[in-house]
RNA sequence: UGAGGCGUGGCCAAAUUGGUAAGGCUCCUGACUCUGGAUCAGGCAACUGUAGGUUCGACUCCUACCGCCUCAGCCA
């Protein structure tokens, strides 16, 4: 044990590391090269048709950090520019999300929406470039003319229209004399282009939706490729970083900076987050929260933000589990124990120590004084003794877990058994002299007799006793429910899936047990939503806004590890 | 020969731009301990996708294969 003080370097220290990727490769290049004249602006640009999962947070805290690290800004910008997915409700969640991870955006929100004005007169300008034109084409003919794979597209029949026309045309698709999905205006570009994306792209589309933001001022809307690069070159980012699936729109991103002769960000793509034993995209994600896999978007079975936030895990944990992971482009999956490895790292040193039995089991000091009640003194964190100490009533009565005790035990059990003396933390040392049980043989009740000379759990002539057990007063304790989780699906990779069965299919049907039964140190009689603590030989828990005073309930965030139960197997 | 990427121990991931394979997670030992936690010490584990080539020397350069990922929304 150590009792090292906790400084807020130690726990920043867990986040911030000093190794390289390819990313700060570009980075450094640039700085060495003079591109950006040593700038370093960055951006996190969500859309808001959905809540955010641990892999945004992948993006923000690299976005976010590289900015810190290189003393560079980074911006919050919402990529709002397709009305009918997005929701005003998910610009408030993600807006929350970022700012509880601990990042400062500080007054630099931008909105997408802000620069249609800015965007609508680039596109002019490419009109009158020759750049881009007006298309009649149905959706159905623009997807015949843009060819395959393989095979090179055609050239829609409208493709040279005169520059009066596509302007005249365009400012009528604006004024909305069109109905939706009449006309698009497209790049012209090359329809032979092996890139897909390249086939003479559609820059806006007509369709009447009421914006969030901009309500019914628009009813064109500019397409992503067309939007992320202008919003980027108007905010002078540096460096527009996102992931893989973008690699081939950044001959498209250039092309569109270039035609218009203006500043021209590096894009640079990464891979993606992948972890074991979940599902990370919104579709997935929206799939279990709309069929009931789980209760919302907040769930704590959930790998979104708000659910890791509700099972426990800190901010500080997710952004060293950030750093740990690095930075590739290659396609990777991360095993889920390295986030359980960063919420203990950074628990071990934050959370206080409290004693809950799940499962309880009545004992009788046999010894102690009837109406005796002791008040004992508990230190809250032996790793971080500057979080002081509570004090916890001791009686005559308490229970234990009913897994600390065997009648008949193996080898190597540390626990408590007839004749067996054990001490209970923070009190006293007891051995067993009797089991109590039922008509049908159960276990129902242990008679012991504790040493008072081991009072606050040790003794004077230094003997050793072969296990500690955590314990609750039962006069004093407290009854509650806590939550226990597991792995939301069975298989490490829920999305290789045998062909025509679902990826629900292997939910893990056991992925949340409730106990009713639960008895809490009286400490615990009132707790704070949020508030994280360490039930000792169990593991991190998060106290639930489930909670009512006099009845806490807990999720469990992360057990010990317990090589007791390796052991076992 | 559609286009663009990626392949380093079980899982992530470095390698100062050719100098002779970091680190973390997992797993296994041992020490220590009022949490079978934590901590500490140590260990298992990679001929860097394959086959050639260049070189005194290659994860890094060249050639050819193999495998995997992405793209045919008026989504982002």
């Amino acid at each position: 044990m150590t009792s090292s003080s906790t400084s807020p370097e130690d726990i920043r220290s867990l986040e911030y590391g000093t190794g390289s990727h390819f990313i700060k490769n570009i980075i450094n290049e640039h700085n060495r090269n003079g591109r950006f004249d040593g700038r370093i602006h960055t951006r996190f640009p969500p859309e808001p048709n959905g809540y955010l999962h641990i892999g945004h947070a992948k993006s923000i805290c690299l976005n976010f950090g590289l900015a810190r690290e290189y003393g560079g800004l980074c911006n919050l910008r919402f990529d709002d520019t397709n009305p009918v997915k997005e929701e005003q409700e998910y610009i408030d969640a993600i807006t929350q999300d970022v700012r509880w991870l601990g990042f400062d955006w500080e007054d630099r929100l931008y909105y997408a929406s802000d620069y249609f004005e800015t965007m609508y007169h680039f596109a002019e300008q490419l009109i009158q470039s020759g750049h881009a034109y007006v298309c009649d084409l149905t959706p159905e003919e623009i997807r015949e003319y843009r060819g395959t794979l393989k095979e090179p597209g055609r050239e829609s029949p409208y493709r040279n229209r005169t520059v009066s026309e596509n302007l005249d045309l365009f400012r009528r698709m604006r004024a909305g004399e069109f109905p939706d999905g009449l006309r698009t205006l497209r790049a012209k570009i090359d329809m032979g282009s092996g890139n897909l994306n390249m086939r003479d792209p559609v820059m806006y589309r007509i369709t009447r939706a009421t914006h969030p933001r901009t309500g019914d001022a628009w009813c064109i809307y500019p397409m992503y490729d067309w939007a992320h690069g202008l919003e980027d070159s108007i905010e002078r980012i540096t460096h527009s970083i996102c992931t893989l699936e973008f690699e081939d729109h950044r001959p498209l991103y250039d092309w569109f900076l270039e035609a218009l002769d203006t500043y021209r960000p590096q894009q640079i793509e990464f891979a993606r987050l992948a972890l074991t034993h979940t599902v990370m995209s919104k579709r997935k994600l929206l799939t279990l929260v709309k069929e009931g896999f789980v209760a919302g978007w907040d769930d704590p079975r959930m790998p979104t933000i708000s659910g890791l936030r509700r099972r426990g895990y800190s901010p500080e944990a997710i952004r060293s589990f950030c750093e740990k992971i690095g930075v590739s482009k290659a396609n990777s999956t991360v095993d889920y124990a390295m986030l359980e490895y960063c919420v203990r790292e950074h628990l071990n040193l934050t959370a206080p120590r409290v004693m809950a039995v799940l499962d309880p089991l009545k004992v009788v000091i046999t010894s102690y004084p009837d109406n005796q009640v002791e008040m004992l003194d508990a230190l809250n964190n032996p790793e971080d003794e500057t979080m002081g100490y509570r004090t916890v009533p001791f009686s005559r009565e308490i229970y234990i877990e009913a897994a600390d005790f065997m009648d008949n035990p193996p080898k190597k059990f540390f626990r408590l058994a007839p004749g067996r003396e054990i001490r209970l933390k923070h009190a006293y040392y007891i051995v067993c002299d009797d089991v109590i049980r039922d008509k049908s043989g159960e276990i129902v009740e242990l008679r012991c007799h504790h040493d008072p000379e081991s009072r606050g759990g040790w003794t004077k002539d230094g003997r050793k006793v072969q296990g500690t057990l955590h314990w609750v007063s039962a006069s004093h304790a407290v009854r509650g429910e806590v939550r226990l989780y597991d792995h939301l699906f069975l298989t490490d990779d829920p999305l290789n899936v045998p062909e025509g069965t679902n990826f629900t299919d292997s939910i893990n049907p056991n992925s949340i047990s409730t106990i009713r039964t639960a008895l809490f140190e009286q400490s615990l009689e009132n707790v704070n939503p949020e508030a994280r603590y360490q039930f000792i030989r169990h593991g991190y828990f998060c106290a639930d806004r489930d909670s009512r005073p006099g009845y806490p309930v807990f999720n469990r965030t992360v057990t010990l590890k317990d090589t007791w139960a390796k052991l076992q197997k």
